[in-house]
DNA sequence: TTCAGACCATACGCTAGCGTATGCTTTCAT
DNA sequence: ATGAAAGCATACGCTAGCGTATGGTCTGAA
């Protein structure tokens, strides 16, 4: 008995993880099922077996993505003693250093890509949805009301992923009082 | 006399002009020769009089779009009698507002152009950097030392495009009030 | 008038990539 | 052992798009 619904999810998750580094690096239009082919040694007939077409793996890397970050966020964000603005700094952190760079590789991958596809635009705003929550009940386990504590949360991931963006591929690293000076700003502390 | 240098230009500026509002809509990916050439009512030939090849244009574009862009800032942020933080909350309303969401898919695409392209890379950090400037001698002006003029401005420029990217296409207009006290955190009011 | 050059259309060859059709192996249950 | 299905390769037709070649028209200067 072959996990008759995880077992045959292994294969397909080859292509989708290839299909996300590329989506990282090129963009959407970079995902190219020949050229995925070539990359892992396979050719098209492999694809074909697996997805219906192309737009079943974008799909695939849609998912993939969404669900993953969910679990990431619920996970970062839960558990918070008394130090709320402490886990909300290290959130601060955790996008805006050079470290992740993947991940924020990503991110604006996918947010362009959101711009002219509607279930790419779904997936970035289910999981915008969830961090913005997720930080704005701790700025609220902080004391903030409910209106400032969504707004200092939009600040601070408009203000992480603007930063992403303005950045580039540039490693200079940005430094450390800067970045404390901005987050405490944010953070209001 | 034809205007030996700008009256040839009026002809290119055409394509430069159409190619931009693809590169809005679409991304470079969408900006094709072939496909600007239908929209236009004119075919390649047309294209290949005007430009060397599909690069040419793209260059051109960038080119238009950075002086531009400069040109619009320089006048956006000169002469500021004693209400600098009046005039950077206007800067902050000019780029958050639902109104020129034009200019704010330009920057996003061209933004996620510049991932790829060293070009656009270029373009890009010219037209940041004095941005960043500019705000930041208005935040001195203000009273504010150097470096937490040039963090605030920083922070400024990354949450108005962040905010861009997160709010996709969508017109459902932020609160005044929320607006506002984003503002007061950046600006520090 | 006539010739040059600006400006544009038509037609061509070429490539990358999509999706389909078909056949070859290997494995696994009967 | 054998038939079915999983998993993959090969070969095909088709389209969009690039860049080139070539020829047409129209205008202004000599």
């Amino acid at each position: 008995m072959p996990d008759t619904a995880t077992r045959p999810q292994t294969d397909r998750d080859t292509w989708v993880r290839a299909a996300t580094q590329t989506l990282a690096d090129s963009g959407v239009d970079g995902v190219r099922v020949e050229t995925l082919a070539r990359s892992l040694g396979l050719t098209k007939g492999s694809f074909y077996w697996h997805f219906k077409d192309r737009r079943a793996l974008l799909d695939a890397v849609l998912e993939h993505w969404r669900d993953g970050r969910i679990d990431d966020i619920r996970g970062r964000t839960q558990s918070a003693p008394g130090n709320e603005i402490t886990q909300l700094q290290h959130v601060i952190d955790t996008y805006s250093l050079a470290r992740n760079r993947r991940g924020m590789q990503i991110e604006l991958a996918l947010r362009d890509w959101a711009r002219h596809d509607d279930a790419a635009r779904a997936a970035v705003d289910a999981v915008d949805s969830v961090r913005l929550e997720c930080a704005a009940a701790l700025f609220r386990a902080a004391g903030r009301d409910a209106d400032e504590a969504m707004n200092r949360s939009l600040l601070l991931y408009a203000y992480v992923f603007g930063l992403g963006m303005m950045d580039g591929p540039r490693d200079t690293a940005r430094p450390a009082a800067a970045r404390q000076f901005i987050a405490n700003l944010i953070t209001g502390h």
